[in-house]
DNA sequence: GTCTATACATCGATAGAC
DNA sequence: GTCTATCGATGTATAGAC
């Protein structure tokens, strides 16, 4: 059970608890198995009501994308990050992984396509576009410029969390060799005489 | 179109048939796309017809599962790879990553979740396990033999695809750093003194 | 703003005739 | 084995009362 629905709070306020109950469903039933029918059984409205929120389904998606995202964006700006680069890498690396493993529904939104026919609004997407942005600041403080190295950081991070995600849910097989992943990347830039 | 389901066939040869049609239209639908009502139209029978070869849809995607590993094996199969094991290894990952690129439904089906509630019965997955054990041995071949580096590669590697695929489409913009990163995991095992 | 009621289209799946 | 007919569920959307 979710909780039903507060009609006394403000429609922000409401719009925003509709989309904590539609995470909550969706970490239940599966992103994909979220119906609008049964948020709004959870929430103790109409099935129609929820179309006072959200223009459609596809909206509601867009505005768990967005939400989801600005709690990441939140999660890493609350890291204080070490004043070596490397190590600033490192940590904010850490907080990626942790975070987006955090929720496997909220995974499969963020950064898989499992909404066939869904693709963020970019309004949304400039959310998500804002932490990669982080992300290369970091690397480039710490050495890493060549924009081919960070395409190939970028693709190393995401397949440790996609394959921690698919192959070893709530371990650690993947993601304890974050640190070993990240110095083997940042001592080997492409143009190196190695 | 795909062409009407020869009634005079095999019922063997009727349902590799079927899950021929289900690529087809998956390909052009999107694998999540992909309806029993509209395979029977392509097949011209009717959509319960379909079930005197599949029990469920999602024994059909069990189908087009194995069938998509299986053809994955025989394309590695007719590698002929370079006796120099680094080279066999930039070899076959190559045909892994041409391979997997090469029809965007297949890689959903084989290496994503796009389906709720579908994951490959243990006879399916067995055919994906076979290439996994074949890249192993390439793998210590070359010199790579920690699991935990096995594991790191496996990362890697899917980190690529799934960055290609979803960033670039059709292009190299990833896959073109495939050798360099193949060389950067063998010349760097975890407990090396670097 | 919220409700009930309803409508339409789609989907996977099943019953039963042939 | 194939069909027609149908079921229950879904998403989407609207009408109209309160």
């Amino acid at each position: 059970m979710i909780g039903r629905l507060d009609r006394q709070a403000s429609r922000e306020d409401r719009t925003a608890a509709i989309v904590d109950a539609a995470w909550a469903l969706a970490r239940t039933e599966g992103i994909g198995g979220l119906t609008l029918r049964g948020l709004a059984r959870e929430l103790g409205i109409s099935q129609p009501s929820l179309y006072e929120y959200f223009a459609s389904k596809h909206a509601l998606y867009d505005a768990m994308f967005a939400d989801g995202n600005r709690r990441l964006a939140e999660h890493l700006d609350a890291q204080r990050l070490p004043s070596d680069p490397r190590r600033a890498v490192q940590r904010f690396m850490r907080a990626f992984v942790d975070f987006t493993l955090e929720d496997d529904a909220r995974l499969q939104l963020l950064f898989q396509r499992p909404i066939p026919g869904f693709a963020p609004s970019p309004a949304s997407y400039a959310t998500a576009a804002a932490v990669l942005d982080r992300a290369v600041a970091l690397l480039a403080e710490a050495g890493l410029e060549d924009p081919a190295d960070v395409d190939c950081f970028v693709a190393m991070v995401g397949g440790v969390v996609a394959a921690q995600s698919s192959n070893d849910p709530g371990g650690t097989r993947w993601t304890r060799h974050l640190d070993r992943l990240v110095d083997l990347y940042l001592d080997n830039p492409r143009r190196s005489s190695r």
